[in-house]
DNA sequence: AAAACAGTCAACCGCATACTC
DNA sequence: AGAGTATGCGGTTGACTGTTT
């Protein structure tokens, strides 16, 4: 098939956002929805492509996204919905409200990963997670008996891989308790393959089958029980837009998401002109 | 003080899938 | 049904910043 050309097309610009590039995207947005991303860059005036411009909406601009550092209580949901479901990021992002994939993946990757490894649990080439006893070093031999596969995102029930959960090797969640629970806890919490898990609702929502689908959005979380998310809605009511729908149908509230923005830019001392659209 | 190194994160790339005609 | 297009997603990159030497 062929692809369309896109950012490499002469003229479009790429690297970092300008303010000036922001505050005509959100003001496009605001007046007009983005009900289609490729023709959005020209008529609102920008020389980006539309994927630029959609990437830089859904994870910096768009007004109901929670900015700052993730509290622990995020980083354990990251924690136990990776070791479920593995790199699928959007599918974690979809269960933290504010928070985007892209975000997700750097906490990821820079955050959290490490402090897995600090708490001794390694993956092995198979990609199982290998917890070790905290005075103990790194397995030498990742096949030594003292270690546990504890859970392998591969092994994880996903569309592609229908096996039930019950038959999955899969880590409890109460091993990913608050201050990432010391070692020596989840050591003695060893997991083998037939153990019978806990996945009672105390220690993770319900999840029914729509759970897998990547067509969830974030405000479709209606099939999880979201009491069980600290900091899930009610932090991010800051009465900005809850949803793109609300959004392409122009409600009041992205006024406020305006507002917010253009105080940002004032504060900056940073307040372009706007274009006509 | 400055160079080297490490960490962070916004943005890009390319593929997969959904959608439209 | 199939080609073309739009969008979503995960992996990767590279610029920027902070820390160490």
């Amino acid at each position: 098939m062929v692809r369309a050309p896109c950012c490499e097309k002469m003229g479009l610009k790429k690297g970092p956002w300008s303010p000036e590039e922001d505050l005509i995207l959100i003001s496009y947005i605001q007046q007009h929805g983005h009900g289609n991303w490729r023709a959005l860059p020209k008529q609102a005036g920008l020389l980006r492509c539309g994927k630029s411009c959609r990437l830089r909406w859904t994870n910096y601009l768009r007004p109901d996204i929670k900015r700052g550092n993730f509290s622990k209580e995020e980083e354990e949901i990251i924690i136990k919905l990776h070791e479920m479901m593995g790199n699928r990021w959007s599918a974690i992002a979809a269960r933290l409200p504010g928070r985007t994939d892209n975000e997700i993946k750097n906490v990821w990757h820079t955050h959290l990963k490490k402090k897995l490894q600090n708490n001794k649990i390694f993956e092995d080439s198979n990609g199982h997670s290998i917890i070790q006893e905290c005075d103990s070093k790194a397995p030498e031999n990742p096949n030594s008996p003292s270690e546990q596969i504890v859970d392998s995102p591969q092994h994880c029930s996903t569309p592609e891989n229908p096996n039930s959960p019950s038959e999955q090797i899969v880590d409890s969640p109460q091993h990913c308790s608050s201050e990432m629970s010391s070692v020596t806890d989840l050591s003695e919490k060893t997991v083998s393959k037939h153990e019978e898990m806990d996945y009672s609702s105390e220690y993770f929502p319900h999840i029914d089958e729509t759970f897998w689908s990547d067509e969830l959005s974030t405000d479709d979380n209606t099939n999880v029980q979201s009491s069980n998310f600290p900091a899930a809605k009610d932090e991010v009511q800051f009465g900005f837009p809850s949803s793109s729908e609300e959004i392409d149908a122009g409600i009041s509230k992205v006024d406020d998401s305006m507002d917010f923005w253009y105080n940002v830019f004032i504060r900056a001392g940073d307040m372009p002109d706007l274009p006509e659209f």
